[in-house]
DNA sequence: GTTAGTAGGTACCTAGAGGAAAGTGACTAC
DNA sequence: GTAGTCACTTTCCTCTAGGTACCTACTAAC
């Protein structure tokens, strides 16, 4: 048995880019909503802080999962919205909501059951 | 775990469960392997401290997703499996990995116009 | 008698992610 | 002339996940 690196696990790159922290919100609320400005994502996320927001942001629409429009008016005006490439993440996440929904009443169960044997 | 303000996102809980750090990976070396002992996943995962190691194998068989099986001999052999319930998560392992396959050179050509153009 | 192997446990420590709060610039409405 | 809006940026600070290193009991084998 020869040690196989990390990155013997082909989806821990799209984990990293899809599921690290904040980056699910923002793209579900993306792909949810639609196009919508920084202050819009901000208050639907709810706790999310606008530096983290900007970082984010700025690392999805490097990644070319998001696209950003800029306006240049007063106030100014920015625009975000979910490119073609993230959309095709869609029927990702509608199979872990329906995961989530079929199988998370049984995880619940499972962390009792050991909460309890000890 | 962390203040839950995503609840506006339905897939933030498996998110958690799931693809938290180190467990893509775990989970993913006993389903490809299966049933397997402690060092063998720590020889294959290969920069997994045994300490973290041990962390979310707890985690996991606490969520359900993972079964444990002590020999108590000496020296004593521990066994770890992917639950049935850890099992339902293949096809989505499945289709991340296609995604991975289908669209991550896109991702990298989007970094480089990204780091291009500035 | 000391080494190796197993499956961890424990104590300590550090890097870095992320939160809080205030600032910015250009303009408008009151 | 002051307050408010927007989309951030900057500075400072905290917290904790994870890494390092060492320890445990038990026995066989050398």
């Amino acid at each position: 048995m020869e040690p196989v690196p990390e990155l013997a696990c082909p989806i821990a790159p799209v984990v990293d880019l899809v599921f690290s922290r904040w980056t699910t919100p923002i793209l579900w609320t993306l792909n949810q909503y639609g196009r919508q400005r920084f202050v819009e994502l901000e208050r639907r996320i709810g706790t999310i802080t606008p530096k983290v927001l900007t970082q984010r942001l700025r690392q999805l629409e490097r990644d070319g999962l998001v696209t950003r429009t800029y306006h240049p008016e007063v106030p100014p005006r920015v625009e975000y919205e979910i490119s073609e490439l993230g959309r095709s993440l869609a029927p990702i996440f509608h199979n872990l909501a329906e995961w989530s929904k079929r199988n998370l009443t049984q995880v619940d169960e499972a962390r009792l059951r050991y909460d309890g044997t000890n």
